[in-house]
DNA sequence: AATACTATTAGCCACATTGCTAACCAAATG
DNA sequence: CATTTGGTTAGCAATGTGGCTAATAGTATT
């Protein structure tokens, strides 16, 4: 199936793309903007849009000379619904824990708690 | 400084991995059981915990010959976070770019209108 | 005490990633 | 039309990643 979600993390696990995606929420650049406060060659820089545009983080058009790159959010929002529902699962799960040991402590009169699973 | 994103995305850039966290959100479990799943090596399995651990992702404790890992849901939320900001930056820009858009478009009457930056 | 089970360490290989330089193409610009 | 500018391609080196097997350690279990 190859997942979107594994691209996606893969190009955000670099401090330079996610930089790049900082500066981009901001509005379009040209590559060479995008590439100027970064102290890195400019080819090695060009690959590291390709990552984000083969993630679909990012796309580009080029006019003329120039390659202006974009924001695409949608995966941003895909993966922060995965994130919140991980998250969601696991800290409801705690409160029902919560819920159960309190249920217990209360009274130990002969309830019966059925928890993981 | 050596963001928490850095490791964390790389963390879940990996699809057994991730399956890891889906499992783990429903509750803690041991390595074995946590391995069973997934179609490799023991060894290599436990260096995809190794990286969890390493990223803040996960925790576990050793008891008897047993390791019980469990999620740690606050990097979840740091990174979802992360990605909201982001994101929510870029739909407002839509958002006002579509109103000056709109407003360019009502009337062609000399209105003074800024938008980026 | 011997065996089985759970996890771990060490070491190896193949491939991916990230950095570089050098050379090049295509569109402005003088 | 020569030059500069913006981006791109090709190729190389160093390092990181993900997979394996073999061997070991530390509990249970019988």
């Amino acid at each position: 199936m190859t997942n979107h979600l594994d691209s996606f993390f893969g190009a955000m696990s670099d401090p330079t793309r996610r930089a790049v995606i900082e500066r981009l929420a901001g509005g379009p650049a040209p590559v060479s903007e995008l590439h100027a406060p970064h102290d890195i060659a400019l080819p090695t820089f060009l690959r590291h849009l390709k990552v984000l545009e083969a993630a679909g983080l990012v796309r580009s058009e080029k006019k003329g000379r120039v390659r202006t790159v974009h924001l695409e959010a949608a995966p941003l929002a895909e993966a922060e619904g995965w994130l919140q529902r991980q998250r969601q699962l696991w800290d409801g799960r705690l409160d029902r824990l919560d819920a159960l040991v309190r249920e217990m402590e209360a009274g130990t009169e002969g309830g019966s708690a059925n928890d993981h699973t």
